[in-house]
RNA sequence: UCCGCAGUAGCUCAACGGUAGAGCGUUCGGCUGUUAACCGAAGGGUUGGGGGUUCGAGUCCCUCCUGCGGAGCCA
């Protein structure tokens, strides 16, 4: 007798296991139990007859509530009427651990209860079919940088200063110093695409705004490659490749998370293949205006705005050459004309926003040192950043991509908040 | 910070200014194939806090607190 993951109980038919897991729910039909067992890797249904059982195993059956602890050991066998088509045939039962009413029942419930009780939503379907895809995606991005030689450098949390100063920053002590959580690892980056070519960065990043929509949260997953001798253009093709290769793999592996998710698959599908669109930032003023939107050149887009624009063609689509004076001051002036910048963001359909920005870099330690200047930021604190202009300067690009509004938009999710384990938003600290 | 909505049983929600209700969960009973099982019964309440109007407030008014949605900002 083995243990078994319930996962791979269709290949164990006719065989004796035991598995372990909890209580997910439970019915009884006078003579007959049945235990809906989850381990983690599936969800069993365990039936326990009571004219075969022994007087301990049907009264255990009977006692066990829900999310109790257990071990169940029984035969696999075939059958159409359980979910899933395998059901076990139990023999012996063990509680592990008997669970007092569990607050999160089958039924409806509001989101504050439930994001008080995150660390034990957690274990429900829903929430676990996102966990799922959120891995998928985690371990793709991985994946796809590691395919094409990136090497993984990753950023500091702790910083001595704003890297973009515009955000507001937490802010921490540092044996005396102040010291801020990171809100992008970009600029730390660079230096590192002067040493290994290609690099990326991936880890958790802080933003203390006052946000309060279903697009933000104060702490986030943040994907940032960076690429020596990138220019603009091939910075858009590698967006692309990036985003939709992430999809097709959630298509060809999330396939059962989606189903539970009753994710419209059909509306995910167009965004695994490319091209996406390519809209310069003065048409699509032009394409708002249209629609009937206050737009005016110079403005940077609303939610509403850019749901607009990624709705025309169903799929990601990339805002491209913004105006210099809405985007960030290390960001390369179009050479064609200065008053824009060589800046992307990618928007993803659905109303589900800006999934990327992107841009290439600005080269020219004068420039950067002028931009630095314009935008009031103290140079002293930039003084690393510069050298990078200086020893050796090299045109390159990169773009940020939020992990939880991409999981957000694969899963369908209404809100942000439930792709990511642990939510931090304002005034949610807990669990 | 601004605008809008909400707060009633453990949870999700009802209740014309006139006796505080249902479903789920819990407990007990019933049923040999259930699929968020079903049927019967029981227990469960300072209606977010404070103040006011009224013969009478869950309901109307003021105020505070908490949450939700949106704006701004951004991924």
């Amino acid at each position: 007798m083995r243990d078994a993951e319930i996962r791979e109980l269709p290949q164990l038919i006719g065989q004796e296991v035991r598995v372990r897991g909890w209580l997910y729910n439970a019915r009884s039909s006078g003579k007959l139990r049945f235990l809906v067992v989850r381990d983690g890797s599936g969800y069993l249904q365990a039936v326990v007859f009571k004219p075969s059982a022994s007087e301990t195993l049907w009264n255990d059956a009977e006692r066990l509530t829900q999310e109790s602890s257990l071990w169940v050991v029984g035969t696999v066998k075939e059958d159409g009427r359980a979910p899933g088509g395998v059901e076990l045939g139990v023999s012996e039962l063990g509680i592990v651990s008997l669970c007092p009413e569990y607050p999160i029942t089958p039924k409806e419930h509001g989101p504050d209860f439930l994001l008080n009780n995150r660390h034990l939503w957690l274990r429900s379907k829903r929430q676990h079919a996102v966990m799922r895809v959120r891995n998928e995606i985690v371990f793709g991005i991985r994946d796809f940088f590691y395919q094409r030689n990136y090497v993984n450098i990753d950023s500091p949390i702790l910083t001595p200063a704003a890297c973009e100063g515009t955000s507001t920053l937490f802010s921490t002590d540092y044996f005396g110093d102040t010291a801020y959580l990171s809100q992008s690892g970009q600029l730390y980056l660079e230096p590192a695409a002067a040493a290994h070519g290609k690099v990326y960065c991936f880890g958790p990043t802080f933003r203390a705004e006052k946000s309060k929509t279903r697009r933000h949260l104060m702490e986030f997953w943040m994907v940032e490659p960076e690429v020596a001798w990138m220019h603009f253009d091939g910075l858009l093709d590698l967006a692309e490749e990036f985003v939709s290769s992430l999809v097709a793999r959630v298509l060809d592996r999330c396939a059962d998370e989606l189903a539970w998710l009753e994710r419209d698959v059909a509306k995910l599908a167009p965004a695994a293949e490319r091209p996406y669109p390519r809209i310069d930032y003065g048409d699509a003023v032009e394409r708002l205006k249209a629609k009937g939107f206050p737009a005016q050149f110079g403005d940077d887009f609303g939610g509403d705005e850019e749901t607009a624009l990624a709705d025309d063609a169903g799929k990601p689509t990339m805002i491209t050459r913004y105006p210099a004076a809405i985007k960030a001051f290390y960001m390369e002036p179009d050479p064609t004309d200065p008053a824009r910048a060589l800046a992307v963001d990618m928007i993803a359909p659905e109303g589900y926003g800006e999934i990327i920005g992107g841009s290439e870099r600005i080269s020219s330690y004068d420039k950067l040192e002028q931009r630095i200047a314009e935008h009031g930021l103290p140079r002293q604190a930039f003084e690393w950043y510069l050298d990078v202009r200086k020893y050796g300067a090299f045109p390159h690009s990169g773009f940020g991509m939020g992990i939880e509004r991409v999981v957000s938009w694969m899963c369908g999710l209404s809100h942000l908040r439930e792709a990511i384990p642990y939510p931090r938003m304002l005034n949610r600290l807990y669990p």
